[in-house]
DNA sequence: TAAATTAATGATACATTATAACATCACACA
DNA sequence: TGTGTGATGTTATAATGTATCATTAATTTA
């Protein structure tokens, strides 16, 4: 959740973004993003679907969601959780992912999901690691999927 | 796909990471991986419940597909890759998989998988920063979502 | 050996996620 | 003023994943 002022500077810095792109900030993707904004958690289409839905009083339909979604994408001010299939706004909206990619953990158990700064030297080594491939990057974002700690105490639990 | 021989070995192998686990490679999950050293790619449950039909002239339903490759998963003979659901026999049955994660590349346009030996020392460095975000490890495997050179080359061309 | 317990599978229905296809609208611009 | 283009609306359907309950097979235990 964010404050309305810090919402409003992020809607223009988008506007920006998008036009930057040769496209427009039109009204759905704007309410996206601010519906994007008012949640915490990475929700998938169809739960972005009921939250734009009940925040706008409106019936967008998913198909509509998945557009906006991949626009929003594409222009990076949303990223895609490929592990989980859900979307979440970008919290670097100032340029930071272009320059190096975010790493995401993602907890396979309860989905808590940790935004976390790479070290551009394991960036550079697992670039290498692509390489050697025949992949020419590691890609626009990294996601761990594992456990949290509070998970992984618990799940420790049950085996005992 | 596998020679004969090979396949054999394979499954006793396998026969033994089942019981060594307290079960037992049943019919179904000695055909489900044998199925699988017979494809090369990565396929879908539902693809591989065809797949599964051909070879075996049976109707097998992808809940038991479903089933018998958690099952196969949760013993580590097969992967299942996170990024784009799909499913593959682990090629490191000697063990090699529990002592480090791999990598797999994954092309995001043509689905074409690498798998990758990793540095250790950039296993410890994302060991860290998952740890720094209150994960206890990286997960039993990496996944990379990018483009193969080939792709990557195309998608230039279409760009001109 | 017979009954009871448990692991595995079969079968059906349903929930969720994603895309195809076509119609319409709105704006830019020649 | 018409015409092309990008964006959206609408409906249908494909693809993927899970819940539930019934059945079978093997193992244990009385």
């Amino acid at each position: 959740m964010m404050s309305p002022e810090c919402t409003n500077d992020f809607i223009e810095i988008a506007r920006g973004v998008c036009e930057k792109a040769g496209s427009k900030l039109t009204e759905t993707r704007q309410h996206m993003l601010e519906v994007l904004l008012d949640v915490s958690t990475p929700m998938s289409a169809y739960e972005l679907t009921d939250h734009y839905n009940m925040l706008l009083a409106c019936d967008i339909k998913t198909m509509s969601v998945y557009r906006v979604l991949d626009f929003l994408e594409s222009i990076r001010l949303v990223h895609r959780l490929q592990s989980i299939n859900k979307y979440i706004i970008c919290n670097h909206t100032f340029g930071a992912c272009e320059e190096h990619p975010p790493l995401f953990m993602i907890c396979k158990s309860c989905q808590h999901i940790e935004e976390v700064e790479v070290d551009p030297e394991v960036i550079q080594a697992l670039t290498h690691h692509a390489n050697s491939a025949d992949f020419s990057s590691v890609g626009s974002q990294i996601e761990l999927y594992s456990l949290c700690i509070k998970c992984q105490s618990t799940f420790h639990k049950n085996l005992s």
